[in-house]
DNA sequence: TTTAGGG
DNA sequence: CCCTAAA
């Protein structure tokens, strides 16, 4: 076993240099290994036979067996720990996302790309997590439709046949997710483990996560002091998680980038954690305590991205103030708390954490989700196509990352994946079978409904149309679709210019 | 400042 | 999503 370890580290160490560091020591010091190592095993094998039982999701898989085999590979004691922190972080992440349907699960693997993967996969899962949350939350008036959809996008959205026990797990994400915010700020194992049990009451699978509850709650007591170990524990997780993914890639530029800024980040956490440990095992600390100072010194150079929650606001306005849109909202130090009452706030919190961190021009997108798009729909019914920015204070206030502008884009992409709009001229019709995320029938319905309604580029009368209008050239009015006003539609089709 | 439209 | 022109 140590020479595999050995073997694997040796090329890792030719990868990066800092995390050669890192590695070294804990070579240098191998003895205690063996003390936790029937631990990493046994529960390694857990994890293995759990991520087996996912074979329906083949990608899903192969990370799982990543994750496992990890665990198996770095027995070194340290990182044994660090192991099993990730393991049971990253497996119940991921059945989460499973379990939710999986509807960004391959957008969000797709998007990023290397280290971010697992990192992201985390958190994305909880973000998707809060984002129902918070749905449910505020209610308005979709709020039974969002279920039956929710269960309709996942059913929709995975092709093998696992459409019937994701039905049951929208049930069960509804229960779960009401655990969420309040275990959150508490602490991140904790949490873990109760989504977890939730999440594996319908099987037997709860069994597995056995271990890695018991160290949870092991390492709990250790950091008792400290009320934002959520963090530091995904710290840990990311960084190991990191790790692995070097030994299964050719570390790229971009990642070792990504690399020391995540370890800057990371000190924090690896403080509690080395202070921790002193009070256990003697012979990691020193180890550890280096490691620390290595890390202190890449946080010197990368100062930026506080972890803590309360200070983050300011890297939202940062991120806020590029996107140009909200302005206004940047000086106020505390415009979420108002906006943002739930959840939300730290899910809009990671999500520009994660997006922060990246310099270059990167598209930082969120993905819609259905209800989302109901509540969008809803609000074009209601206000008519073109008052974004109504629509957006009415339905949106609680998202802030969803501009006026957004809004409109994503009606833009509705219309033209209803095939309301523009059949692309050739005809091409390239309908949305072929769409990753299949929209509703029902609602592409109301899509095009809607479109024919009010046509998307709200005809203003410009001196131009005014004068036309005398001899209209080729636009027969009321001719095609006969905008003859549904349902009390405006008759914006072709306004008079007095 | 908000919309529309194109990239 | 981003940027820009027009209103």
């Amino acid at each position: 076993m140590i020479s595999t370890l050995v073997k694997k580290d040796d090329s890792f160490v030719s990868a990066l240099e800092d995390e050669a560091i890192e590695v070294e020591h804990l070579l240098a010091e191998p003895k205690n290994d063996n003390v936790s190592v029937d631990g990493v095993l046994s529960f390694g094998e857990e994890n293995l036979g759990k991520c087996l039982q996912m074979e329906d999701f083949s990608c899903g898989f192969e990370y799982g067996l990543r994750t496992s085999s990890g665990g198996f590979d770095s027995n070194t004691t340290q990182e044994g720990e660090e192991e099993l922190h990730l393991g049971s972080e990253f497996s119940s992440s991921f059945e989460n996302y499973a379990l939710l349907g999986l509807d960004g699960f391959l957008d969000e693997v797709d998007e990023v790309d290397d280290l971010e993967a697992t990192h992201g996969l985390s958190n994305a899962c909880e973000d998707f997590l809060l984002d129902i949350e918070f749905e449910k939350a505020i209610g308005l008036d979709s709020g039974p439709r969002e279920a039956s959809y929710l269960g309709n996008s996942s059913s929709e959205s995975q092709s093998p046949g696992l459409s019937g026990s994701s039905n049951g797990a929208v049930g069960i994400s509804e229960s779960s997710t009401a655990t969420i915010p309040e275990s959150e700020c508490k602490n991140g194992a904790l949490n873990k483990a109760l989504t977890c049990e939730l999440h594996g009451g319908s099987r037997s699978k709860c069994g597995c996560q056995t271990p890695a509850e018991d160290l949870a709650s092991l390492e709990l007591r250790k950091y008792d002091d400290f009320d934002n170990d959520e963090k530091s524990f995904l710290e840990a997780s990311t960084i190991s998680a990191v790790l692995r993914e070097k030994r299964l890639r050719k570390p790229t530029r971009r990642y070792i980038e990504e690399l020391s800024d995540k370890k800057s980040r990371c000190l924090k956490g690896g403080e509690k954690y080395s202070a921790a440990a002193t009070k256990d095992t003697s012979l990691k600390v020193r180890s550890h305590n280096e490691l620390h100072n290595i890390r202190r010194r890449a946080l010197k150079v990368v100062p930026r991205e506080k972890p803590l929650r309360g200070t983050s606001i300011q890297l939202v306005s940062e991120v806020r103030a590029r996107r140009g849109r909200p302005k206004k909202q940047a000086p106020i130090l505390v415009p979420e708390s108002e906006e943002e009452p739930l959840s939300s706030e730290s899910e809009d919190d990671r999500v520009t954490k994660k997006r922060s961190k990246k310099h270059d021009r990167r598209k930082h997108q969120r993905m819609w989700i259905l209800p989302e798009v109901m509540k969008l729909v809803d609000g074009i019914s209601e206000h008519g196509v073109g008052r974004w920015t109504e629509i957006k204070r009415q339905l949106f206030s609680t998202s802030a990352y969803r501009t006026p502008i957004d809004l409109r884009d994503k009606w833009r992409n509705l219309l033209r994946a209803s095939g309301a709009q523009k059949p692309n001229k050739k005809g091409v019709e390239q309908k949305q079978e072929h769409s990753l995320r299949p929209l509703p029938n029902s609602l592409l319905r109301r899509v095009r409904e809607l479109a024919k309604m009010h046509p998307y580029p709200r005809v203003r009368m410009s001196k131009k149309s005014c004068l036309s209008q005398v001899a209209p050239p080729m636009l027969p009015g009321p001719s095609k679709g006969a905008p003859s006003n549904l349902g009390g539609g405006r008759s914006v089709r072709r306004k008079n210019c007095t």
